[in-house]
DNA sequence: GTCTATACTGCGATAGAC
DNA sequence: GTCTATCGCAGTATAGAC
């Protein structure tokens, strides 16, 4: 529990400390097999105090995936902004989004994922208006490469496809292995336009 | 509950049933969320009565993955057997894999990958030794085509890909749309041997 | 803001009759 | 093979003191 200062782009206030922690076991055991009870221990208080905080354990959910959707937005809009080719562009948005699923914000990342269904459905509609932004930025991207004949396939398709690669990439994706972050990335990036690394 | 017959590669017995209606509660509301009092519901029976055929509720669980294993393993290696250049094999192999997890088998499939982590540490080592001839057929048209120069990237991590991309499916192929499931299998397809549909 | 104590609910599983 | 009845437990959330 040292560390847990602003990983998962989550700062080191006492919520913060407590939706690493909550990101942490969601990720570990899942939503349900957590209990309000695991996530005050993790952070040494008791289990009566956590809804001072939050009022609800599922509002602990949302303020995970609320939390690492706008980081993670911040950091794909950042990505693009440095790179003027489509290209380069996608090349970019694919590191940084594996750099949030199996990097920094992995736990959250994984969390927002695995335990989707566990938000109530007014809230997963509120969860995917904030991420639209997120997503629009690929579709921008590979619109663009799409028009430049780089692929054929529609590239909602193809960001379909992506989505999928990225997101089972933790997985397998061994952070201490010979394979680097950059490397999957230019793999991933063949994926699309065809070239063969 | 009508067409349950066969669905899900499970056959028409009172055990049968049960997994079907197992199988399609659990991909609906996960299997935390799931009670046997559901199941025994949806196939007209009493909770207690569960016990009768299955030990503890996780047994259930551990019997739908089992099945469903069995089913798609032989359905691959007819798909294998099928074809005999590399390239046919893996075409056939990414359509069989689709037709399990967004057709006849989906809601096991989808169990298998959502709900994974329910299944006890003795149980997962059980199930993923089921699933290891599964994916030797998999690794073995990949190397091939490795090995013809179709492709630089290691069998292994095209194999992962893979999986990413149809593991995601799921979540947004819509098996009435235009896209048929022969498209999408071409399409992908074409992101390991590189070529541009 | 955290504590203690507890209300309330719903779960998996069992026992024994039929 | 299914029923009824129920046990024992674990979980979320609340109340009120400090």
């Amino acid at each position: 529990m040292a560390e847990s200062l602003a990983i998962n782009g989550i700062d080191d206030s006492p919520r913060g400390r407590l939706l690493s922690a909550a990101a942490h076991l969601f990720r570990d055991k899942g939503f349900d097999r957590t209990t309000v009870r695991d996530i005050a221990a993790s952070v040494g208080i008791q289990s009566g105090s956590i809804f001072h905080h939050f009022k609800t354990k599922e509002d602990i959910l949302y303020a995970v995936m609320e939390e690492v959707i706008h980081f993670n937005t911040a950091r794909l809009r950042d990505a693009v902004a440095a790179e003027s080719s489509a290209q380069g562009q996608l090349r970019a948005l694919i590191r940084a989004e594996l750099q949030s699923i199996v990097g920094d914000t992995a736990e959250a990342m994984t969390v927002m994922v695995t335990e989707w269904r566990c938000l109530s459905e007014e809230k997963q509609r509120k969860a995917l208006e904030l991420r639209s932004i997120y997503e629009q930025l690929w579709l921008d991207a590979l619109q663009a490469l799409h028009e430049q004949g780089a692929f054929k396939t529609d590239p909602f398709i193809m960001r379909r496809l992506l989505t999928g690669m990225t997101g089972w990439a933790p997985n397998w994706f061994d952070r201490d292995g010979s394979l680097t972050l950059d490397n999957l990335a230019d793999i991933m990036l063949a994926r699309v336009v065809g070239e063969n690394p």
